[in-house]
DNA sequence: GTGAAAGCGCTAACAT
DNA sequence: ATGTTAGCGCTTTCAC
């Protein structure tokens, strides 16, 4: 069948001729569409259609012509692209991505933003993705594993091109499911279900690096405040600080240790006072967490414990004012930037790769006791700086 | 013309009838495409018609289905959604934008998330999104004006359902024009090229009150710390600082006010380095940015610089660590909590009223003093707490 | 060097 | 109660 002119909107465009395409007379056997009833000056999205009409050209040359295709004449791709950028046109990614393009869009499934490790992690995936032209979709869980599946779903639908997430302690088996149908990568947790591409830091040994100070110190009643054992991050501390009493000859079984299902800074607080009052009270603490350190921090400036001479402290994650706490907080340093750019490249070329390389991946990362103050012998020396 | 059944895929599904479907021999009316090339076994994104098919009706009785449609029976509606799940079929959002449904997708242009300004913006804004089903589509700018077209260029091929921007000092022409087409709304900044519908914070009272409070004191050398003067936030506070030197009798022109262009900690250290080197050094220090604060709090506890004794220092916004910083940093606070969830559920319901209401909003929230121990008279009395 | 036409997945109007 | 058809904007054959 031969296609007529477009039925016309109701005004033509100015710059058209009206004479050569008000065919309205002989039109009827063409369905005037929602399209065609778009009245000028109405305000609307631009289409490589409505490019091609003004030029009196064909959506294919238009198509082409943006795509710098060289089949194309110089002269017709300058008219085009001119156009294009006078009506404003931003080509529409859905149409494309219905043409076999892929989204370029990455999810980024986190428990809570404000969290400066999650936050440090979603500024260097961008900057990189940036760069390469990708995209950042946002989606917080807050550790809540429905939540988390709705991200996923909505992910999913969008056919985002990759995800890298931080997964709750067990993800809903939908969850599960809607992944192995994407490209992803697991950030610091890991569950074995959501497989076995993998960036994290060595929590473990962190753990049990930070304790052995303490147990070089002298400390024997040291204890341990963290999150909750169900996350395979809380679960790798928890061992790391337990290694460390084993290995220091102290009773691993009889040590104090909290761990808080919510890791959050008001747990901190109660967990510290509840410490603070007991029996029996440590004369160390390690902690496992960055939201509880801020808890213990505020809470001890708050009840002005004396660090260390009272209690000696050693903090999780370095943030701005932990070096201005008290006598200076000696913590745990992990390199999320590193990782978090590290995961980012690794992504990046995964997806720019046609034969997808699926290979189990695992990048861990060492942590490192940054010392300053907060620690010392239990009978009052100043810890040495020296370690 | 008569549909003829599909060319078969070549290895037709287990639970159809291979002898109704395998119509081959006949097929040559209609094209092979490439969807019918895919191989059982070989895994791909399930469509309605994969449901269909298996079930043996139409797409659009599956569309329908899926919808809850009332014409559709409950029986293939059950049949229906059984098969989806057990294909593990998920909607294509693309192709539903195509058909004219807007997407669930709002930017957030920002200049650093890591900022926690701008991480619990995020925050808030996703929360109150998640609840209505929108995603949030993170964009860093890092104060850069291309990487925001760069950025608003994406969203808009993306078509977004609306932006919420922080905007460059000076955003680029192209900018402005992109976002015309999109329903947006800025945030803490306002530049008057994009529009009228603003969120923020009385800058000018927040910084009028601090520097206020320091005059009652009796200082007279008062000096200013803050962003640059081309952003909105930057004039204003800068403005506020003048008002009150101007109203307690003071020459705001022989102030000493830095201003330091990125405003980044670094600038803040060594803005503060000159500050205590400078002859003729002021007695109190106002702060008009939170990066700019950090350094400041940094140099000036590594220099053991006695706060409020020999300086007397305002801050600027409330981080954990600032109320455990020396004596306790007196600072401006910002409802920044309300002033997103404010903004989130502003623009959901904009998105959400058939005729757009695009008419002028201001929503202005009133900052507020935080009074620690950071401030004193300059002859060394300490400040009275009753403000 | 350019145009026509088909089809990606979905929905809505129009048939039965 | 269900099927047929067209079309959203774009790319990609195939055709001239």
């Amino acid at each position: 069948m031969l296609t007529l002119a477009r039925a016309g909107r109701s005004t033509p465009r100015p710059s058209l001729p009206t004479t050569e395409r008000d065919v309205s007379a002989i039109v009827g056997t063409r369905k005037v569409t929602a399209r065609d009833q778009r009245v000028r000056g109405d305000p609307y999205v631009i289409t490589t259609r409505d490019i091609a009409e003004r030029l009196g050209v064909s959506v294919s040359t238009v198509g082409r012509a943006l795509a710098d295709d060289p089949r194309i004449s110089e002269e017709t791709k300058f008219k085009v692209r001119q156009a294009a950028s006078e009506m404003g046109y931003v080509g529409n990614r859905a149409a494309r991505m219905m043409r076999g393009a892929s989204s370029n869009v990455v999810g980024l499934v986190i428990p809570d933003i404000r969290n400066s490790f999650y936050s440090t992690i979603a500024h260097e995936l961008s900057k990189n993705m940036e760069a390469e032209g990708f995209q950042l979709m946002l989606a917080e869980t807050d550790d809540d594993r429905m939540v988390e599946l709705r991200h996923l779903r909505e992910l999913s639908a969008t056919r985002v091109a990759g995800v890298i997430i931080v997964p709750t302690a067990r993800p809903h088996g939908d969850s599960v499911k809607l992944l192995r149908t994407v490209p992803h990568l697991q950030l610091l947790r890991r569950h074995p279900s959501l497989g076995t591409q993998w960036f994290g830091v060595d929590d473990h040994e962190a753990l049990r690096r930070a304790t052995a100070h303490l147990v070089a110190e002298g400390h024997t009643r040291i204890a341990y405040l963290g999150g909750p054992e169900e996350l395979p991050t809380g679960a790798e501390r928890l061992r790391g600080f337990r290694t460390a009493l084993t290995e220091g000859g102290l009773n691993a079984d009889t040590a104090r240790t909290e761990l808080a299902p919510p890791s959050s800074v008001d747990h901190g607080r109660q967990a510290m006072r509840r410490l603070l009052t007991a029996p029996d009270a440590p004369t160390a603490l390690v902690l496992g967490s960055i939201q509880l350190t801020r808890g213990v921090l505020e809470e001890l400036s708050e009840q002005g414990v004396e660090v260390p001479r009272e209690l000696s402290v050693i903090g999780f994650g370095d943030e701005p004012g932990f070096s201005w706490w008290g006598p200076g907080l000696t913590t745990t340093g992990l390199p999320i930037e590193e990782m978090a750019t590290g995961c980012a490249l690794w992504l990046m070329r995964r997806l720019k790769t046609k034969p997808a390389n699926d290979g189990p991946y695992t990048s861990v990362s060492p942590g490192s006791l940054i010392v300053r103050g907060s620690t010392a012998s239990p009978d009052g020396r100043a810890a040495s700086r020296d370690h």
